[in-house]
DNA sequence: TAATATTGTAACCTTATTTATTACAGTATG
DNA sequence: CATACTGTAATAAATAAGGTTACAATATTA
């Protein structure tokens, strides 16, 4: 999964938030994702692996958030789902005979490294408290 | 093509920029980038259409820019290859019964906006003069 | 003017990636 | 002990991306 798991993981975060100190199930949140039960599951076990949720399994178990909707930020969130923001690289490996083909990947890592940030330091100023607030 | 297409019409400008006021066939232009040569025409078209480059048929002809490296910046280049950046959408529709599957979507949107408006003026400094002098 | 080198473009094929489904073991609750 | 959950693997289906073939159109040059 790389398109949808930021936007899905920033739902599931958002309906935790609304629902604070509640468990929530994976069918629960999947019916507001209109997502397969199991895939919500998947997203969830990465966030808490990053320690952004925790569940409890069996009866009325489900997910909750670990911390304050303060003390998460879009940063975060970005990076334990994307990783990176990338823009792209032709997928073979271009010629490392011609001076270009064996230089664009690292200038292309380096722009996007720089976009990176930038990205990242604006995403950092918002927390998810802020984001779920218009909800 | 969604991945690819803004690394490989960047990797051709950055070579017309190398061997400006000359025309380039696609099938060199496609062996420093490893690339078919119908795909590497297929970009060519999409950077003509957006006055980027010319190109000539026939014998000896090819592909040249259109402009001077100085006066094309990569938020062009950006826009005419990904349109915006996306951090990506759930696939499916959320749950319109939801407070927070109605209101996700636009919301996102507004996030991806905000976002792809600081990128554009970021790579909006940059010239492909800028960026092919490093090779 | 004929041979050649090139772009332009459509149709189609292949592979990779994403998303969805099924199945079931494990676990806590009441 | 029945039930409602999570955890997780295996696999299938759908979609997207990238690659290939084929050939018409065009310009060059010998």
């Amino acid at each position: 999964m790389i398109s949808g798991k930021f936007a899905i993981s920033l739902h599931i975060l958002t309906l935790l938030t609304k629902f604070q100190h509640e468990y929530l199930s994976s069918d629960f949140i999947a019916s507001s994702l209109n997502l397969h039960p199991v895939l919500v599951r998947k997203e969830i076990i990465n966030l808490k692996n990053h320690q952004l949720v925790v569940s409890k399994e069996g009866k009325n178990g489900g997910t909750m958030l670990a911390k304050a909707p303060s003390q998460i930020n879009l940063d975060q969130v970005l990076k334990i789902t994307l990783e990176k923001v990338s823009f792209g690289y032709s997928k073979n490996h271009p010629n490392p005979n011609c001076p270009i083909g064996k230089k664009i990947n690292t200038q292309l890592d380096m722009l996007y490294t720089n976009l990176n940030n930038q990205i990242s330091s604006q995403l950092m100023t918002l927390t998810l408290e802020q984001f779920s607030k218009d909800f």
